[in-house]
DNA sequence: CGACGTTATATAACGCGTTATATAAATCGG
DNA sequence: CCGATTTATATAACGCGTTATATAACGTCG
């Protein structure tokens, strides 16, 4: 087995190995999401939790809230309006801007995610993580060893 | 300014954050290098330094060190190779596989990179985060916040 | 030895992020 | 009040990761 490289350069490659365990988490959040057979992208959930907790919001607020490029949120925005989960009407005060909200069916979405799954992910994570301490690297190495170990989503099954 | 929905959400979204996180070390790490007049993108040092760490080595064995998929280093094997800094070339023995490994070219590259380079970068990542203890989440916000107050290209400039 | 399964790499298609730029609406200054 | 600038969103093009699948070489077995 060849040695893993991006872990042996430390701070060098930090970048590189925080994206690889982010990529990492999010495909086992989303097996977790599809065993409860949901049909809506992990990636989805933030933009979605946004909207329901800071209310209609337009665009570019949903940008800055969270943290990625207008045009990407433009464009999940668009996917989930097609999937009717999201709505977005232009502001009455400024045609410029256009308000994003859940629909009914989205707030359902959002109402089951909260009951049912977001709690599932974040005992598994913390089950995952939750207990660490000390520097860094060593968290993350542990990460790594404990998502080979066990993924995601065999972690804490919901009691 | 809007609230880091994201952040906010503790475990519940750790591996989009994590995964921002990465890409914005990345960002920076790749503005270093800019600014050192280097031509080569900062996500390909990883594949350059396990090449030259491990030797010539097989694609397939390269994506296991790099922890990432097969076509993934492929396709940046290809980009390095017309560079010139790669060079692939069938096994005599296993005309299936590849081995991969530095020019001349490239073998200068590297060398730069290690002189100039790369201490450049783990310098400046050491001093964000070198100093950090605590739950992950505390570590993960003071990162963050270490990168808005001061990216890491102004960080330990060159003595 | 030839067919068949296996293994290594390549290709294709997609996800989701980015930057750069286009378009349309609002605002500002003469 | 109109032209110029600014602001908000949309679109295009690309980077770099993924999975699924195609192709070619190897090994094995009847």
């Amino acid at each position: 087995m060849a040695e893993d490289v991006v872990r042996a350069f430390g701070f060098l490659s930090l970048g590189t190995r925080m994206k690889r365990i982010g990529e990492r988490l999010q495909a086992d959040t989303q097996k977790i999401i599809d065993e409860m057979g949901v049909e809506i992208a992990a990636s989805q959930y933030p933009l979605l939790a946004a909207v329901e907790r800071l209310g209609p919001l337009a665009v570019g607020d949903l940008a800055d809230a969270l943290g990625v490029s207008q045009p990407g949120v433009t464009r999940s925005i668009a996917q989930l309006v097609d999937l009717g989960v999201l709505r977005a009407e232009p502001a009455p005060d400024d045609q410029r801007r256009k308000f994003v909200s859940l629909t009914a069916q989205g707030q359902r979405l959002v109402d089951e995610a909260k009951e049912a799954i977001w709690p599932r992910i974040e005992a598994a994570v913390a089950d995952l993580c939750g207990k660490l301490d000390g520097p860094l690297l060593d968290q993350l190495a542990a990460i790594e060893d404990g998502l080979t170990a066990l993924p995601l989503n065999r972690r804490e099954p919901k009691p």
